[in-house]
Formats: C-alpha cells, sequence, structure tokens
DNA sequence: CGGATTTGACCAGCGC
DNA sequence: GCGCTGGTCAAATCCG
C-alpha cells in the first residue's frame, strides 16, 4: 500500500540535487518497492496457506464439536464425573475429562435428540446454509454471551474483531462511573450480533466487551480471531461442563498462542476464563488481563494439572475495596472475593452453576485451529498491519489510560470510544442513583 | 448528502 | 403497583 511515499531517506536536497541523482533515488525507490512488493505477496502467500489450514481445521473442528456432542450425551448417562486425567493422551478428542463441580449446567440441553448434529453456531464463521443456525436453536430467552476482559493494549482489544460495530447506546451503570456502549454489528443488515464494552471499576484500564450473538455473514480474516474465540466460548457454554472443557482446551490454546506466538510485541496473556451466569444469561468470561502483580493470579487451583494451566476462577482480582462489594447488579455471579478461592462447587448457588473443569489434551486439531486462525491475524496484520493511528494517540482531558480501545478499525470509532467511555472524573458519582444515570430518566 | 454517533425517551423485567 | 435498572429506539446532531 502507499509504498512508504514518505521521503524517510532521502536526504533533503532533492531540489537542488541533480537529476541524475533523482533517477537514482527512482531507481532505489523501484528496488525497494520490488521488494516490499515480493515481501508482501509472500505474505499474502502465507496468509492464503493459512486461510486454508485455517478452513480445513475449521472443518474437522467442526465435526469433532459435532461428535463431541454426542459422545457427551452418551457419556453423560454412563458416568458424570470422569477421570483418566492424562497429560499426553493422543488424537482422539472424547478423552479429555472434565470434573464437574457443583451442579450441572444445561441438565436438559440436547436432551431429545441426544444425537442431535447440534449444529453450533459459530460466532463469525459464516452460518452453515443449513438454514437454521443461530443461537436461536436455544430457548427462547437465554442468550449466551462471552465476555472479554482485556487490557486496552491487548492485542485481542487492538485488533478488534474486524467488523464494523454501530454505536446504538450508552448508559452509565450503577456502580460504575464509566459508561457502558452498546454495539450493534453491520457487517450484514440482519446481523444479530451485539457487543457492550465498558471499563472495569477496579481497573479502568481494563476494558470488558460482552459479545453476544451469532454472525450471520461471512467476516474478514481479521475477523477470525475474536470470532473464534467468542465462538468456542459460546460453543462451550451452550454444551454443558464437557464440552466446556473442550471449548476450554480450545480457548488454551488461543492464548497460548497468543503469548508464544507474538513475534514482535511480547503480549501478556495470562489465560484465564470463567464461567459464570445470570439467571437465564450463561456468561462466560475470558480474562486477557495481564494481573501484574503476581498477587492472586497463579493458578493456585486445586485442580491445576500441570501440562495445561489455566484456570476457572472467578475474576476476584484487584480486590480493590472499591464499591464493587455490591455491584453484584447484572448476572455476573461471582462467588469468592477476598481470600480463600473457595472452588465453584462450595458455591451455594441455588440455580446457578459454578463449572471449574480442567482439561488436558490439548488437541492439536483445535489448538491448530485457533493458532492457523490467530496467526493470521496476528502474524499477517502486524506485517503491513494498518497501524491503528489513533493507537498512539493519547487522551489527555480526563487522564484516561488507554486510548487504543476498540475498532482500530477504519474509524469508524477509534478512540472516541475509549474517551466516551473513559471514566469522568469530573462528573462526580456521588450522586444519589437518581440521576447517577446519564441519560435514563 | 449519507452514514455514524449522541442522547433523551421509552420499554420491559425484576425486586420490594 | 411502583420504582429502579438494563437495554433499545430514534430524533437530533455531527462529520467526512
Ligand atoms: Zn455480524
Amino acid at each position: 500500500m502507499e509504498a512508504d511515499a514518505l521521503p524517510t531517506t532521502a536526504g533533503g536536497d532533492e531540489e537542488a540535487a541533480p537529476k541524475q541523482d533523482d533517477e537514482q533515488h527512482d531507481e532505489e525507490r523501484i528496488k525497494r518497492t520490488k521488494a516490499e512488493m515480493r515481501e508482501v505477496r509472500e505474505e499474502n502467500e502465507r496468509l492464503k496457506k493459512r486461510l486454508d489450514e485455517t478452513m480445513k481445521n475449521y472443518e474437522t473442528l467442526k465435526r469433532q464439536v459435532h461428535q463431541m456432542g454426542q459422545i457427551r450425551a452418551a457419556k453423560k448417562s454412563t458416568q458424570t464425573s470422569a477421570i483418566g486425567i492424562r497429560n499426553d493422551e493422543v488424537e482422539e478428542m472424547d478423552q479429555m475429562v472434565s470434573l464437574t463441580l457443583g451442579r450441572r449446567l444445561f441438565s436438559n440441553i440436547s436432551s431429545p435428540t441426544k444425537s442431535d448434529p447440534q449444529n453450533v453456531g459459530f460466532l463469525g464463521l459464516p452460518a452453515p446454509p443449513t438454514g437454521e443456525d443461530e443461537v436461536s436453536r436455544q430457548n427462547p430467552p437465554k442468550k449466551p454471551r462471552v465476555s472479554v476482559r482485556a487490557r486496552c493494549d491487548a492485542p485481542l482489544v487492538q485488533m478488534n474483531d474486524g467488523c464494523q460495530w454501530r454505536k446504538y447506546g450508552q448508559k452509565t451503570a450503577k456502580g460504575n462511573p464509566c459508561p457502558r456502549a452498546y454495539y450493534r454489528c453491520t457487517g450484514a443488515p440482519s446481523c444479530p450480533v451485539r457487543k457492550q464494552v465498558q471499563r472495569s471499576v477496579d481497573d479502568i484500564s481494563i476494558l470488558i466487551t460482552t459479545y453476544e450473538g451469532t454472525h450471520n455473514h461471512p467476516l474478514p480474516v481479521s475477523a477470525m480471531a475474536m470470532a473464534s474465540t467468542t465462538s468456542a466460548a459460546a460453543s462451550m457454554l451452550l454444551s454443558g461442563p464437557s464440552s466446556f472443557a473442550t471449548a476450554a482446551a480450545d480457548l488454551h490454546g488461543l492464548n497460548s498462542y497468543l503469548s508464544n506466538n507474538t513475534n514482535s510485541k511480547g503480549f501478556y496473556l495470562p489465560n484465564s476464563s470463567m464461567l459464570s451466569s445470570s439467571l437465564n444469561h450463561p456468561t462466560i468470561t475470558l480474562d486477557l488481563t495481564s494481573n501484574s502483580p503476581s498477587a492472586n493470579y497463579p493458578p493456585k487451583f486445586p485442580l491445576d494439572f500441570g501440562s495445561s494451566q489455566y484456570s476457572f476462577m472467578p475474576w476476584n482480582n484487584s480486590n480493590s475495596g472499591y464499591g464493587y462489594g455490591n455491584a453484584s447488579q447484572a448476572g455476573h455471579q461471582q462467588f469468592s472475593k477476598s481470600s480463600t478461592p473457595p472452588p465453584p462447587l462450595s458455591s451455594p448457588l441455588p440455580d446457578t452453576i459454578a463449572a471449574a473443569t480442567k482439561v488436558i489434551t490439548s488437541d492439536p486439531n483445535f489448538h491448530s485451529a485457533l493458532a492457523a486462525a490467530l496467526s493470521s491475524i496476528i502474524g499477517g496484520g502486524n506485517g503491513s498491519k494498518t497501524a491503528p493511528p489513533m493507537a498512539s494517540y493519547v487522551e489527555e482531558p480526563q487522564g484516561n489510560v488507554c486510548a487504543s480501545s476498540l475498532s482500530s478499525q477504519q474509524g469508524s470509532m477509534g478512540f472516541e470510544a475509549a474517551k466516551s467511555l473513559s471514566c469522568s472524573t469530573s462528573k462526580s458519582p456521588s450522586s444519589s442513583p437518581g440521576d447517577s444515570r446519564e441519560n435514563g430518566k
């Protein structure tokens, strides 16, 4: 693209220099451009390959998920608590194990037709023409949500999800001075996907993005990352504990991939995810936050099997005595707050479930699928990536912590979102509940 | 002028 | 039933 028209190396005496010089420069430039082109082409090639691979993997993955559904259904009836955790198991994917603590997530999932092909609608992946896809296949009111918790400079946030989002609302939440923004996918006129972005209360540099719904249109490659991530999470959400585990492995793959292959920048992505559920909003939270202080982070979890270390733990990081305690508002069920992280099984929740699972089998397929998907973004992205123009800007007005939040896309909403989402320090949140709401009544 | 954002109004679910 | 709150709509506004 525009082959660096900037006169970087050009001395500056171009005007005064004789034509020869010009020609030389031209030549040089041509050479450079050529080289660049070659590079790009190579990259292109690579990307293509990757995409190919991704597609292939996607296929296999799909099949496996498929399979898994059946296996799970079958297994469910046989034994509830599986064991036999082997780190070096191989191939097959049903060897993944799950410890289901607490009560079963959706006890009736797939109850009617257990062998049902479970057409898991993959977020972001063009839904198969089989008509009935979408999440709509669920019980009416339950929409799974996937919320991603990430620092504003996390890769996933930076590269955004590749889609176009149109903002359609903004509100300030109760216990949080920072407003919450609502976006809708504009990739297709009828795309039902929504997302809401909000800054974390205890750490304003953390953005919590919650996705909901399934894309029903093809997405750009750059959207695949988020898509597969969320889809993995969603699928794990949709299909009970056991697949939970699998999907988790999936996610884990993603994370580890991100943290391992981030050529260029040192991304830090301690991975953790937690499943919570409000009354009817199963929500999974991927935590891509780098809880810098190793304080409460280390996976000090009972069930922690060497190889794959990620833990489903309640997000109790940073126990800032802020007014968070009562923020049990929406749906997130957060057990355990300060010290001892009580294993979810001790949760006294009547209806909500807390399933903590642990998997060991890093299914090569899952992994590679995710990896491929991501690599196409990261690998392909950083090369000639359109450096988010606004990523470098810093919003000083309110002491905004990070300006490069979402949508580094084509300026749909760049740091404006960040701006508007930043906590308004000037506005005292002390006002009574009545008007704490910015635009409500 | 068209598309995106802003922002007050409106609505539905929920707890009391 | 009332009030609160999260979520959405849509008119006004902004911006390229
Ligand atoms: Zn979409």
